[in-house]
Parts: C-alpha cells; sequence; structure tokens
DNA sequence: CTGAAAGCGCTAACAG
DNA sequence: CTGTTAGCGCTTTCAG
C-alpha cells in the first residue's frame, strides 16, 4: 500500500481492491509503534488567538501536509508551567520533531528538548542561543531600526506604549533595543505606558496613548509593542481629531494585513512569518544534522503615520 | 504512574522515583496501540489564517488540553478533495473523535466520517443535518436578522459585497437568508458584487464596496458577507468622504475584535466562536450516545455603521 | 519477488 | 495488592 519495496503490480492490485472493498482505514498508531518513527510533527506555540501565531501555522502545516505530517498542536497560554506539561505531552507521542515558539524556556524544557533526541526548531526570535534549529528574525534589531527610522524623521520627544513584556520577552527585546539606540544618541523615553495584559490588543493601544498623551503632551512619537496597539492609537487619534502624524507619530510592530489598509498605512516592520513556519517545517523534515540559526530577516514598512 | 488501579503507596514512590532518574517519557504510541483508545482529538477546519478558526480551536483546545488531550489539526485550505485526505490520514491516528468545520462536506468524507466509530463534531453551522453532532449558529438566521434591521432602519436600496459564497457556503447560507427577508418584503438587492477570492479580505472590503457604488450609486446600505469586507469598506468611506451611515450604511458579519474600536463601531453580528469550540470539545469528551445540535446562537450588534 | 515471524512498549486481564 | 502474560496492528527482517 505504501508503494514501497517489492511486489508484483498484481498483487498491488489486490491489496488495493481489499482495502477497498472493506474500507480499511491503516492504523497509524500500530504503524509508529512498528517502526519507532511516526510522521507526526509537535508544534508548541503560547496562544493560537493572535495575529501572528496562524501565519506561522499555515506555513507549517502546509509544508508538513505536503509531506504527508500531522501536526498536533498545543497552546501554553504564556504559562512556563503549562509549557512544560505540553512538551513533556507531546514528545509522549514521539514525534518525528518539535516546533516551538520563542527561545526562552525554563530549565526543565530545556533539558527535555535536548534530550528528546527529535530535531527541535525554535521560532520567530534569533536573538539567543537555541537548541538546535533557530528560525526567525531579530527582535533586538527591529527595535533599533524603529528607533533609527523615528530619529531620522526628526522626533525627539519619543514615548512607548507596550503590553506586558515581561511576559511577552520578544516585544522585551524590541524595546531593549530600541531604547539603546535612543540611549546611543543621549536621548531618553519621554514616557511610558507598559499596560498589565500579557497579550496585545486593539483596546490596550486606544487606553494606553489616551493615557500616555495625557501624562506626557509633550509626546511627538509613540513606539508601539505591536501593530494591535499601534491600531487602536490610530483610532483614537482619529476620533479626537489627533493629527497623525504632525501632532503625534505612531510606529508598530509586525506588519499586518489590516495595517496598509487603514486611511493612513501604519508605519512598522512587518516579519516574514508565514515563511517563518515553512522554513521552520522544512529544516525539521530534512534531517541534516547541523544545528542552525536562519535569520529571515524584516521589512521595514515607511507608512504614513510617522 | 497514571494513578488508577491498585497498588501500595511505596510502590508508587518507587516507580516514580525511577522514572525521574531515567527520564522516562511514557509512549503513548504504545500506550494508544495497546488500549485501543487514543487521547488525540482530530481536528479539520478550512484555514487557520482566518479571523475565526483561531477563536474555535483556542476554546476547543482550552477544553481538551485540560482533559489530558492533544489535538491533531489539519486544514483543508477550502479544497473539498484536500478534506477528503485530510479526513482519511487524521482517522489513521485513531482519534478518540473528530471536530470539523462546517456542514458541507463530500459524499466520501461524510461516509468516512459515519464509518469513523467516533463522535464527530461539526463546528460553525447548523443549518443543515449533521452526523452525529452539530454545535454552532444558523447562518441563515443571521442573514434574515440582518436584513429585517436594516430595513426596520428605512434602507430600502440595499446591495451586497461578497467573497466567493461558492466556496464558503456559510456566507451563501447568510446571503440566502439576506435576500429571502427583502423578496418577503417585496424588495430586491439593487446591485450585487461578489469577488473571486474564498476568503474574505479587507482590501476586497475596500474594492468591492468601490464597484458596487460605481455601478450603482444609488445604493443606501450594504450588507457583506463578513467584518473584514465591511471593514475595508470603512476604511474606503473615511478617505473619500463618504458619510458613514448618512452617505451609506454598512453592515458586517463575525464581530471581531476590531469591528467596536474603529471610531463608528461596525454593525454587526456578533458570533460565540470561542464558545463554540468548548462546547464542541466538551460534547465529544463525554460521549454521550444522542446525536444533537446546540444551536449556540449570536448577537446583533447595533453599532454606528447603520 | 513472496511468506513467515519477531517484536515495537504498552494495557488489560487474570491468577496468585 | 502484586506479578505475569497475551495481545494491540503494524514494520522489518530474514529465509525461501
Amino acid at each position: 500500500m505504501r508503494n514501497h519495496g517489492s511486489f508484483s503490480e498484481s498483487v498491488r492490485a489486490k491489496v488495493l481492491a481489499a482495502t477497498e472493498a472493506l474500507d480499511y482505514t491503516p492504523n497509524r498508531i500500530a504503524g509508529g509503534l512498528a517502526s519507532v518513527t511516526s510522521r507526526l510533527v509537535g508544534i508548541v506555540i503560547p496562544s493560537i488567538s493572535n495575529a501572528v501565531m496562524p501565519d506561522v501555522l499555515a506555513g507549517a502545516m502546509n509544508v508538513l501536509e505536503e509531506n504527508g505530517f500531522q501536526s498536533i498542536i498545543g497552546a501554553t497560554n504564556f504559562d512556563p508551567l503549562q509549557e512544560e506539561k505540553l512538551v513533556r505531552s507531546i514528545l509522549s507521542w514521539r514525534p518525528r520533531g518539535l516546533m516551538i515558539a520563542g527561545l526562552d524556556h525554563t530549565k526543565n524544557v530545556r533539558a527535555l528538548l535536548r534530550k528528546a533526541h527529535v530535531p527541535i526548531v525554535e521560532l520567530l526570535d534569533i536573538d539567543d542561543g537555541g537548541i538546535d534549529f533557530v528560525v526567525g528574525s531579530s527582535h533586538r534589531m527591529a527595535g533599533r531600526k524603529s528607533a533609527e527610522f523615528l530619529l531620522a524623521r526628526g522626533y525627539l520627544r519619543i514615548g512607548y506604549v507596550g503590553h506586558n513584556i515581561l511576559v511577552d520577552l520578544r516585544a522585551g527585546r524590541r524595546f531593549e533595543g530600541f531604547v539603546s539606540v535612543l540611549k546611543e544618541r543621549g536621548i531618553s523615553l519621554v514616557g511610558e505606558d507598559i499596560g498589565a495584559h500579557p497579550v496585545s490588543s486593539v483596546e490596550a493601544g486606544r487606553e494606553g496613548l489616551a493615557r500616555l498623551l495625557h501624562r506626557f503632551p509633550e509626546v511627538d512619537a509613540v513606539y508601539f509593542s505591536s501593530d494591535n496597539l499601534a491600531m487602536g492609537a490610530y483610532f483614537y487619534c482619529l476620533e479626537n481629531k489627533i493629527s497623525v502624524p504632525r501632532d503625534v507619530a505612531l510606529f508598530g510592530y509586525n506588519g499586518l494585513a489590516l495595517t496598509d489598509l487603514i486611511p493612513q498605512p501604519l508605519s512598522t516592520i512587518r516579519t516574514p512569518r508565514r515563511l517563518i513556519g515553512e522554513v521552520g517545517a522544512r529544516l525539521l523534515l530534512q534531517d541534516t544534522e547541523t544545528a542552525k540559526v536562519v535569520d529571515l530577516g524584516f521589512e521595514l514598512i515607511e507608512g504614513k503615520t510617522s
């Protein structure tokens, strides 16, 4: 049935006829046990209801399905303990490999992954060391480029609105990169508003900008931890007749589909999310031994909001 | 280890110590083979990069993970043949049950699902017959309510902008319900613009409205196949100084998070997406024999665009 | 090219 | 409560 091995055409035909007649469904559980190697790939992400992960997943699942692999997906909800449970649980399905978002894991998780003896692909972040394959782009660098862009445009009284960077470590790295450029130029952030929510949302952006402008009316540009927040802020400006970018410039991160369709396309950084998933999956399937880091970069979108 | 069966505490302690020492990971593939019943649930959706599915998945995965189940997810990309391949493939993992989006499947797929002898939960649509569990809300009724709402507001020259309803059958059902109310009142649609794309997008909405208004300038309200399109149209109006809802009213479908955060919250219908996933998963796990349909309803959001 | 047989690592059932 | 054993449905290997 798997068209592999040696046999005559007549036998093959008979087998195929029989499977048809009995509507036989092969049992991959048994197959997996016998062959030790399953056509299953584990995927661990923080959350699925989020603008970034679905794109990454789509890319990965696409490549995986094309190669006859099935993905078994789990969400940690940003909880490191949950991540450990999940990894353990997924590993017990003896997947052919494991894709996991980010480079920041507990010691236990790192140990588990290392001992799994299957390719591990860490996605979306390349700013730190990985287990074996690392695919994504630099958040530190994205933060730096964003700062350089705003400074080049002449903004000097810059504020920051973000969601919880203690939970979203990648947003934290962008912030770090952003601030370090300012510091190198002898400038400091005028003010910041960091929400408590672990996840970015449009509503939080609206509220965050309102609070920031209230406390620091002199701000002339705002860097957001994500497009969601920046979009909310943009809507806030629209409603309150705050002229963008004259009164205040806005800069986001992600390059979501929506951001270039609002009346003034958002200035932001676009990441190759789908590609990250695809490349990650491909790396995992072609089991070359050599661990490596693949920097897929990002694109700065000038937009009309800064 | 599974804390089930009878044994002494001392033995349990020894076993636990040993598993720790050897960092033993149980092999669920072997377990599944032996026990015939796996802790795996299959999920089949048309696409993952879409505003609706991630919410449904999040709800389902949440319940599933809480109960020690893992989900194995596949995307059909709206291709019925791909759906069949996927269902076959997932079934060969002998899952405890299968959740699948929609009620529209090929004859083959229906046969496969029926013969699988595991609970099948069909999600998001209740307008037709299902295999055994059906969880969602009525699209026909959503279309009807939308039409009634617009008529009650006094709009009489109504247009429609949609994506490919031959592919997105649920959008087709809404359209049907919408038009049938108009017909009952002796009104007919002024004009429609149906894009070729199978998936709704903000950009398509912008373009669709532009074309529709060009061809039928007399239109006073537009019903969209989804919020994405309606949002794009709203942005188009903002840019072109078309006053909403005075010049043209807009009405969407889905109730996405973004829609109530734009300057004028969108008039739309909000569906309980996450809940649909949760209820579906729960139904699948508690294996009551009785097939049934669960109507989770929807909420009409008045908004400010009509 | 074909047929037979030995497991894969568990679970479940049963005898002590 | 404990120990033993017979498979689960395949893949792989090896002998014809």
